[in-house]
DNA sequence: TAAGTGTACCATCATAAATAGTACAGTTAG
DNA sequence: CTAACTGTACTATTTATGATGGTACACTTA
């Protein structure tokens, strides 16, 4: 489910962080439903636990994900966190768009590549 | 013309390269026009020549200027370089776009967007 | 020749990431 | 109750990278 790509300059634990964030985000892990535990998660990725928990806190921190002692970490069924990350999305996107602009190409052309994504 | 932003987790050198292919690519700075001197920029911008060296040496290596010993470095005139940008931001936009719309948005609403943009 | 270029080193420091290991508290299935 | 799970909190250590400080050398130009 989560791979950790070593040739990313990006540290492990934020790479997992995305991935998560990503699967909760596009409903691929449900609300309520359990997240893998710290210790198991690191065997699969032969990585230290202490890493994944760095992953988790920062999850947690975010509104992700919630914990229960002992039990373990559940995804967080917040339906504002959908909208915060469509804001962030846009952002950049609109970011780039203004680059491209001005760069050269034509708000037709960036329009109609939009068009063409098949989603 | 070239500000570090401290706050930015990114390294300095990674700022610089950053700001540089940007001005370049905006035409800000023109082809053969002569790149500020590493112990003068690492002057003013109050930091290690061997991190201007760095940079420098990143931009000479993705082509967006060249070194004459001696003489100084000096920005590239390769019409490529602004393609490979365009399609590097279209790229990206078009990965965000995709995320964007797998979570509700619509294409109608994220055009719209586009199309307001002031460049 | 002097003062300016780039380049190549090397040693050092600072920081963050990651690892390793231990310990403790809560939960749950048997 | 016990064993085997959960998360959490530490501390110490290693590793990698970024950045600095300093020196030296070759080339170019006024």
């Amino acid at each position: 489910m989560i791979i950790i790509d070593y040739k990313d300059t990006r540290p492990i634990y934020e790479q997992i962080v995305e991935k998560f964030k990503t699967l909760i985000l596009r409903g691929v892990l449900q609300a309520d439903e359990q997240m893998p535990s710290v210790r198991n998660l690191a065997m699969e990725l032969s990585i230290n636990p202490n890493t994944i928990q760095k992953a988790y806190a920062e999850l947690e921190r975010q509104g992700f994900i919630y914990t229960v002692k002992g039990r373990g970490n559940f995804v967080s069924g917040d339906g504002k966190l959908v909208e915060e990350r469509k804001c962030e999305c846009i952002q950049k996107i609109l970011e780039l768009a203004k680059e491209v602009l001005e760069i050269g190409m034509t708000k037709i052309e960036l329009i109609r590549e939009i068009e063409q994504l098949q989603v």
